[in-house]
DNA sequence: TTCAGTATACTGTATAGACAACCTTATACA
DNA sequence: TGTATAAGGTTGTCTATACAGTATACTGAA
């Protein structure tokens, strides 16, 4: 890709390149500052900064005299995360499939329009893909793009690139917006996702930005007995809870 | 309190403190880097910090020659802070009201020693706490605390202080992990929260850890049809989405 | 008036050096 | 053997300085 990152996150994708592809385990050491200082030939400031960024973000556990060590649990909100589903199944060495249930090109309706901050009659691309895990639907994705900011939306194949990687890579993601509710499935969401009438679902609708513009507005639905939304966090120094 | 703090966590705490007591509007102008430092007598380097962590905290947006304005809505995910429901649903100008449902101490089967990272037969307190918006039920509570972190949990009047509100105030926060799921109630829910058995509802479990062990165990219930949960987040320059 | 160039302010990054606090290990001493 | 002490590595913080990139305001010329 590009290299025209600044030189602090360069370390930081380094160190989070060794951990996500298991060449340094949880727990294991990770290079001190000064290691990095004379690896990469950098001061030790961008050292540090690297390295704080990361514990900040949950990757690292840092103490002071010891060292710093990959976390167990990387301490990130998979709810905030804009997570690939089919790379998170795959992390989890199940198998994973999708099939496409609807794909189309719509207008906005005033509703939609409202959702996307545009006017109605907008064009919009409309997806229904169905995520399997082993062959066991495990989400619905219910998907509204706009049509001027992703134009070749609908060409994709969805079965090899999920519409949520692909978007990642036409479009940086500035903001993010989640809801989370609970409700029972409609009748056409229990025949796509093979579950009763009084299964419990997760509805979670997400907004993405990019630019100030909505790019997307998704309805991801899972049901209650295949799917829990985890998150864990670390609290970044002082204050940051509420007072 | 305490003056123990870093520089930059001065700064920081007091541009906060500057935001939350609304002193300093949403889009209004943050102090620039280098008026800080003739401020605080500080380096630019430390001023630049503090700006830097409250940006990547979302409370503050920085543009390039330009300034650091104050963000209009805190970026923060109310999924991951811990909100005090009593404050929140005041915020919006309803009426709070609780009712303690049960409290007793009890001793951790496996199953919660677990939860703990504790020993069985450890002194656990046990609470149920109904929260009511405007007199309805919205959250149902359902706690266990550490006894020996916090021994004097079960003496406090739930009515005029929530749980949630006593144990931020008696210990730090250092971490938290939440699960969230969707399922129906059970008869006892039903009847705590007075709603029907085809009344979907979010399960939301929260472990909390400070300085290292669990302080607190609970499980919130929400009805879906008076409760969502909510969050919008803007990300912090690059990488901390998936690659 | 309009446009182009310039100066200024601000953020973003990076360096080199310094001191403090902490932890582990080895060493010397009783 | 047991206990201080010293040494070295590690993180945490802070300073002073430098340069680059961006946005805004000003100034002078066409």
């Amino acid at each position: 890709m590009t290299e025209a990152l600044p030189l602090y996150a360069k370390v930081k994708d380094h160190i989070l390149g060794q951990i996500r592809a298991g060449v340094w385990a949880a727990g294991s050491r990770v290079p001190s500052e000064n290691q990095l200082v004379e690896t990469f030939g950098i001061s030790r400031m961008t050292a540090n900064r690297a390295l704080r960024e990361l514990n900040a973000e949950g990757f690292v556990d840092r103490v002071p005299g010891v060292g710093t060590f990959v976390r167990d649990r990387p301490a990130r909100s998979s709810l905030l995360e804009l997570r690939n589903i089919a790379e998170e199944i795959a992390q989890r060495g199940h198998r994973y499939s999708s099939r496409v249930a609807s794909r189309r090109e719509i207008t906005a309706n005033p509703a939609l329009a409202e959702d996307f901050e545009a006017r109605p009659l907008d064009r919009l691309f409309h997806i229904v893909v169905v995520h399997e895990e082993n062959g066991v639907p495990v989400q619905l994705e219910d998907r509204h793009v706009n049509a001027t900011l992703v134009p070749d939306f609908l060409a994709q194949d969805f079965t090899a690139v999920t519409p949520t990687a692909y978007l990642l890579a036409a479009l940086p993601v500035d903001e993010l917006e989640h809801t989370v509710e609970a409700a029972l499935p409609t009748p056409e969401q229990q025949r796509l996702l093979h579950v009763g009438p009084l299964e419990p679902c997760l509805a979670l609708h997400r907004r993405s930005w990019s630019r100030g513009q909505v790019v997307t507005v998704a309805t991801l639905t899972y049901p209650a007995s295949r799917y829990a939304l985890y998150s864990r966090y670390k609290t970044s120094a002082s204050g940051t809870l509420s007072e």
